[in-house]
RNA sequence: GCCCCCAUCGUCUAGAGGCCUAGGACGCCACCCUUUCAAGGUGGAGAUCAGGGGUUCGAAUCCCCUUGGGGGCACCA
């Protein structure tokens, strides 16, 4: 059996975590299965559809590495695949032909309702405790009524008829589910009165032109599943495999939304999070490999991946978890990567300094290259090299003296130890300016006066870079440099002096 | 309200009737390493497997009920 799956978001708002995990499972299962991973654009809501939307789900389906065999172009490309167009606004007249198809055959017809009476049907059986559900009073109009609502001006939606049995779904994650139609709510409408088509609807017609086998979504359509199965059976096809993945969920386990969590794709990337511990939670979030590794590749998981291993229950998105992950891939990353990756995250920060209007110098690859072994270990996000290393790439640092000053000493001791340091430095002299040189005499140094060595090192890395937390002194001091050393050294003992 | 789904440490999960005195990971705590911060290492606390009935020689695993949670019921997707 040929494989055919696709992810179909609709372009009404960023790429989000549950699209994204979505999106990745039915990858994941093409690529294991040796099927098709088709991407189609449901914009058929036009009013919440808009351009830079669609970009985003393209753009970071694409960071992800989430690629597909079919579906639309990336950036203005043109779209691959032959069973298009894959964008459904493009595909009006194939839900027109359906519909006629389905109202020939007296399975569907047109209702002529306003939503003004629908609600207030609505209304009535809210307050009577039953089922919502489509009273029907446009299910058995002769031609004399269609007419007299015709010309009343009217325009007529489109509904299905729903009848009386039970749907059997041999849902791939949950096994057997039974659901009644009566509980579907009646007729079901499938065009709006202007005649485009709606959800319920339009996926099917699609499912069936592009040959879909398997529909692998979020739990939130296991119920609206016979809707579909209904539809496939009236429109003449055979009904593709289903497999409802369980929801993600906010802490207090509601569905993940963005009122609640922080739920776009881009908003990740933004903070420094990289595509690989993405992908690598989203394939943990309902998913294990059965085995005690986590750590897997986007080519691991595709290996491995498992529709049966699929965990049912709800899954509560965990933010320390992912971080805790990326510190895994960044470790993992090669150094050149690195460097290209957290670049931007640095020159960010410190063209934010600039705009703050203090002077700095923009950080190049060829700057940061050198400074990844002492700070990948230090960084759980990409953005975190920005607190890292800001304070070489500005052109002077002003620690509060407080800062300055260790606990267990006062200023004037902190004075005199950073100008001795200072010292100490200069003797080393600039060409031996090396981080195997500058712990010796500093050690000795404190040892002389009787101060904690620790103490000492502090009120040298707060003076020379503002902060308390930083990466291995002596060679933060090199990176730094042997004439900028001196000169913070000297100038923080100063403004303790005076 | 009606329909459907779900239920193992705080969180993600392993567990397909005996291997379970329930394993791993994140987080938390302690110790080691250590100039700070991390990373790493070692150890620890943490789940009477939601509760109750069955089935079975034996149940976290199978069945039923209860409870709890979630999702769905639009001329949204």
């Amino acid at each position: 059996m040929t494989v055919r799956v696709r992810f179909a978001p609709s372009p009404t708002g960023p790429l989000h975590i549950g699209g994204a995990r979505t999106a990745l499972f039915n990858y994941l299962f093409a690529r294991r299965e040796g099927g098709t991973f088709i991407l189609r654009l449901e914009d058929t809501d036009v009013a919440r559809s808009t351009i830079e939307y669609e970009h985003d789900v393209l753009e970071n389906l694409h960071w992800l590495g989430i690629d597909w065999d079919e579906g639309p172009g990336l950036a203005g490309q043109p779209g691959r695949g032959s069973f298009g167009p894959y964008r459904q606004m493009e595909r009006l007249d194939r839900y027109n032909a359906a519909i006629e198809r389905l109202m020939s055959e007296d399975k569907a017809y047109p209702c002529y309702c306003t939503p003004d009476e629908l609600s207030a049907d609505r209304e009535v059986q809210q307050a009577a405790n039953q089922p919502v559900r489509y009273v029907g009073r446009c299910a058995s109009l002769s031609a004399d009524d269609r007419r007299a609502h015709e010309s009343a001006g009217r325009r007529p939606a489109v509904r299905f008829r729903i009848g009386q049995e039970t749907i059997v779904i041999d849902d791939l994650v949950r096994g057997r589910v039974e659901i009644d139609t009566s509980a579907l709510g009646g007729d079901l409408v499938i065009a709006r009165s202007d005649g485009s088509p709606l959800y319920h609807f339009s996926v099917v017609v699609d499912d069936i032109d592009m040959r879909i086998s398997h529909v692998i979504r979020g739990e939130e359509h296991l119920s609206n599943t016979p809707k579909h199965v209904l539809l496939f059976g009236a429109l003449g096809a055979d009904v593709p495999a289903f497999a409802h993945l369980p929801l993600i969920l906010n802490p207090d386990r509601t569905k993940m939304s963005k009122r609640k969590s922080q739920t776009a794709v881009t908003d990740y990337r933004a903070q420094g999070f990289v595509h690989e511990a993405l992908v690598n939670y989203f394939a943990l979030l309902g998913w294990s490999s059965g085995t005690e590794e986590e750590i897997f590749s986007l080519d691991e998981l595709a290996e491995r991946f498992d529709l049966s291993r699929v965990q049912s229950a709800g899954a509560v998105f965990d933010r320390e978890r992912l971080e805790w992950l990326n510190g895994q891939w960044i470790r993992r990353l090669p150094e050149e990567e690195l460097v290209d990756r957290a670049l931007p995250f640095l020159q960010a920060e410190i063209e934010s300094a600039r705009a703050a209007g203090v002077h700095a110098r923009i950080p190049t690859a060829d700057d940061l290259r050198p400074l990844i072994p002492m700070v990948r270990e230090r960084i759980p996000t990409l953005d975190a090299v920005g607190s890292m290393l800001d304070y070489l790439f500005l052109d002077d640092v002003r620690p509060d003296l407080q800062l300055l000053t260790p606990k267990r000493w006062d200023e004037a001791t902190t004075c005199q130890a950073l100008s001795e340091a200072r010292e100490v430095i200069a003797q080393v002299g600039e060409v031996s300016f090396e981080a195997d040189e500058l712990e010796g005499p500093l050690r000795l140094l404190a040892e002389r006066h009787g101060w904690k060595a620790g103490d000492l090192f502090m009120a040298i890395r707060v003076a020379a870079t503002g902060r308390t937390a930083t990466p291995p002194l002596f060679d933060t001091l090199v990176a730094l440099g042997y004439q900028r050393t001196l000169d913070r050294l000297g100038r923080a003992a100063a403004r303790l002096t005076g």
